[in-house]
DNA sequence: AGCCTACTCTGTACGACATACACGATTACT
DNA sequence: AGTAATCGTGTATGTCGTACAGAGTAGGCT
């Protein structure tokens, strides 16, 4: 039986009972809603071991005693920043994943930080694995087989971080909307200018018919529905199919 | 006209002929190979001013006449590793962007430190462009109009991201498979051992009949090709459609 | 030709950061 | 009561990005 590494056995509220020394004055969960709100208030940058030691008023090293490196700390920020998934209720298999795909990408959309997070994560917490159970269990009506709902499971996830990465960065920010719309604007103005028609003739045309020019064309709520739509047709027109 | 930021303006060639002081000894696409060899050698960590610079034969401070902030040297890194697009030889637009989204993975699996840079990136470089041109340019017969064909090729390409990170992140990655099999194999037992099956039903179930215990049941070519297909037929659904 | 000036690269310095280490204080178990 | 494990702190180290000032270089102008 293998062991747990102390941070994930404390993720999963593992830990023994008893202990030898003083009591400890903090816990896991504390230091990681401190970090979590500098990174809402502050951005990613702002988490630092200092800062988030000052947040919980304590030296910057006592927080070794709970977490074993800024990155652990950073992978359980990535798992405790996650509510719990939408109750199923009578949905469909189908209604079920939109608002799950939805949810998914208006969470990456309310705490962007995350999208910076580094993302190759085999080490997912409770909270990310409640989301992934969840959508497996909607499928669990449909006939495909484990590999193929774990697959669709996938994509509807990543298709939430596309889309909410190509989101965020094009604006929708809530203040800085305008800012940011001004500039994708420009940035669509630079590229108009400069690209070659020659080598990219498709791009170009785009551009000059006017794609970025009013950036609202982009940032609306149909274009996320547009690849939904894509993703449950395609996962749709496979449960129909006849198992191969 | 707005203008071109240094950086960008030296990505597109866009440097002015003639110069004053002595005659620069190096160039932006020198700087990003020494630093692209180092991202691939010792990982992207490994990219300091520093190692960039020594690498070169200069001094730390020297290569910022070149690039304004190691920030934008990874920018700049992160669109010169893109080689060129494939050719569009006779292919079917289903074909063509089936074989643009597997190398666009293939691309993202060897160089995995592209997938730690998953920038916010309105600034994609001409190579970057280069393949979404050629994505468009397939779908130009088909009748979509701008907006759809470009959903259509940034969800190609997130998916391509997506299968590329957990490809990643469970194994696949040349020598060190076996120890990465190995790795994902613990970390299933760990789960399944710790999961409670009243609150995780659907994963629990699917842990214990083993879905992670043949590590080979994920990485394989097969599941890449499950995600491309269902967004191809998506996609082909959506032109066989008529316009809304 | 000679000066001016923009530009190149260098060396030094500073502040932020992650983290190793050793210490004194605190508490449970023998 | 004593032992040993654990807690939080203070200090120290090495690395990093980058600001700044200076010295050398070479084109443009008079």
């Amino acid at each position: 039986m293998a062991e747990l590494p102390p941070v994930v056995a404390r993720m999963w509220d593992r830990e023994p009972t008893t202990r030898r020394g003083p009591r400890p004055r903090l816990d896991l969960a504390t230091i990681t809603m401190a970090a979590i709100e500098i990174a809402d208030t502050e951005g990613l940058a702002a988490v630092s071991m200092s800062n988030v030691a000052a947040q919980v008023g304590v030296a910057p090293m006592a927080l070794y005693r709970y977490v074993g490196s800024k990155d652990e700390l950073l992978t359980v920020m990535a798992d405790s920043a996650v509510p719990p998934p939408p109750e199923r209720e009578n949905l469909s298999w189908r209604a079920y994943l939109a608002t799950w795909t939805r949810l998914t990408r208006d969470l990456l959309l309310s705490r962007p930080w995350l999208l910076d997070l580094r993302q190759s994560t085999p080490p997912m917490g409770p909270r990310r694995l409640l989301w992934l159970d969840r959508a497996l269990d909607a499928l669990s009506g449909t006939g495909l087989d484990d590999s193929q709902k774990f697959n669709a499971a996938t994509v509807l996830a990543g298709y939430a971080l596309t889309d909410a990465t190509l989101t965020h960065s094009l604006g929708a920010g809530g203040k800085e909307l305008a800012a940011r719309a001004k500039g994708a604007a420009e940035y669509g103005e630079i590229l108009t200018e400069v690209l070659d028609p020659a080598t990219y003739p498709a791009l170009s045309a785009m551009m000059r018919s006017g794609l970025l020019r009013d950036s609202t064309g982009w940032t609306e709520d149909a274009d996320f529905r547009f690849g939904l739509d894509l993703l449950l047709d395609g996962i749709e027109a496979l449960i129909a199919r006849p198992a191969r």
